[in-house]
DNA sequence: CGCGGGGTTGAACATTCTCAAGAACTGTGG
DNA sequence: CCACAGTTCTTGAGAATGTTCAACCCCGCG
């Protein structure tokens, strides 16, 4: 990065071209753009450095911009009615948040913390609404990927609401182990078991003793440092 | 409805265009379209009727329809992994379903059950999608729909993990009595209570013990046909 | 009038949470 | 590199919450 760039915006807020589009290419629903779409719609982004533990956003708080994840990690959580915390997920480098106000002009319900010193790309409503209307086929991707989250979303309400502790967790891990390319058997926990819990709407206490049980059964092993070895995938989803 | 229209297509499936626009007018991301925008949509569109207990799709099958309902009641439900049944949301008329599949060239994930007769509007993908790629505004609203839903569904997700089934319940009768209209303080639910314990992801019996406690501790009074009066709101939601 | 489904109630049981205490880990400054 | 502080994680015991199964009621409908 350029030090004038630095010098130019107050705080540590940039506008560095390339950088957004490095950033901005890896995300599914921008990343089959040419080369000058790509162009236009960078100039309207601007990059924000959050540190460790600082709020992006809040619930209640007025918004009106996508973030992109340039790199670092989020985490995404709500509040319930009564207070109570729930991890609604874990955005990594090229992820990206804040997609609701974007098109309902209304505020956020959940908050945005950063779990490590993080960048992010922020393109506002209105730059946003404007390039669509110009590409439309760009509408039909956000659409594709709105209708896979809202699917996966239904698809965890059904299982808090009908599974128990036991069975999310087996399923949780199951998962984890189709998402890692390699054929090891061995996953790592994207998450601290602390905030897993909350991803599972349970406890920490739960959660490990769980862990411990589906150990004892013979179907995982853990080892240090987030990492399990699936020793029995079907028996673990038979649980 | 012309009868050379029934002749035309086998079973119970017609092209009426003046019931087409009489029920597609009334879906919130269609009633803003212009009269021939609305008509060039509507002659893509085929009525489909089922009787009560009829099943419209299932998960696993191929899809690429939107369903839009003329007159009647849906059911949605989905099977979660280990088989038990979760009640997703009831459709009325003017509502519609199976947007999943419309964007994502896959299968439906959940079971559509007509549960009284019922007729509905169906609009395949490769015409909706021309219709959007035209008319790019319209993108912008189901954008707005889309992402409205997926923010509900996930303090859904956020309730079930976090809130009892006692807390699940008083919020949802707060919720019903936002949406009647009237100050009557008494309302209707919308299913049976055993659909409503689906709903809620508990049990006919929890849900009838807890309705129990809410009226003795003063909060509710249960009187005939799934009519509720609601008596102390604040108490209610301090549960 | 009897059938059947929805709804309710009771009692035993299963699951999960809470609280508390101790162990293991992480990062930091000396 | 070590010691310390602040966590995260684990384990135990008891309490709270919810489910299951079985019996029964009630009402609408053929």
């Amino acid at each position: 990065m350029r030090s004038e760039d630095i010098q130019i915006h107050a705080h540590n807020c940039h506008n560095d071209k390339e950088t957004h589009k490095a950033c901005v290419s890896l995300v599914p629903i921008f990343n089959h753009l040419e080369e000058e779409q790509m162009d236009e719609i960078m100039v309207t982004a601007q990059s924000v450095s959050y540190k460790k533990g600082e709020i992006i956003y809040r619930a209640g708080e007025q918004s009106d911009s996508l973030y992109i994840i340039n790199n670092g990690k989020i985490r995404i959580y709500r509040l319930s009615e009564s207070g109570k915390e729930q991890l609604v997920r874990i955005l990594n480098t090229g992820e990206f948040t804040g997609e609701h106000a974007l098109f309902s002009e209304s505020t956020h319900e959940s908050y945005a913390e950063a779990l490590v010193d993080t960048k992010v790309c922020m393109i506002k409503r209105a730059d946003l609404q404007e390039f669509l209307l110009k590409y439309p086929s760009i509408s039909l991707k956000i659409l594709t990927e709105f209708s896979t989250r809202l699917e996966q979303s239904e698809k965890q309400t059904t299982r808090f609401a009908t599974e128990k502790v036991e069975t999310r967790i087996a399923l949780f891990l199951a998962e984890c182990k189709d998402s890692e390319e390699g054929k090891s058997k061995e996953i790592v926990l994207p998450m601290s078991k602390k905030n897993l819990a909350s991803f599972l709407g349970t406890t920490p206490e739960t959660l490990s003793r769980k862990l411990a049980d589906l150990e004892d059964q013979g179907f995982i092993s853990q080892k240090a440092q987030r990492k399990i070895e699936i020793i029995d995938l079907d028996g673990l989803l038979l649980v």
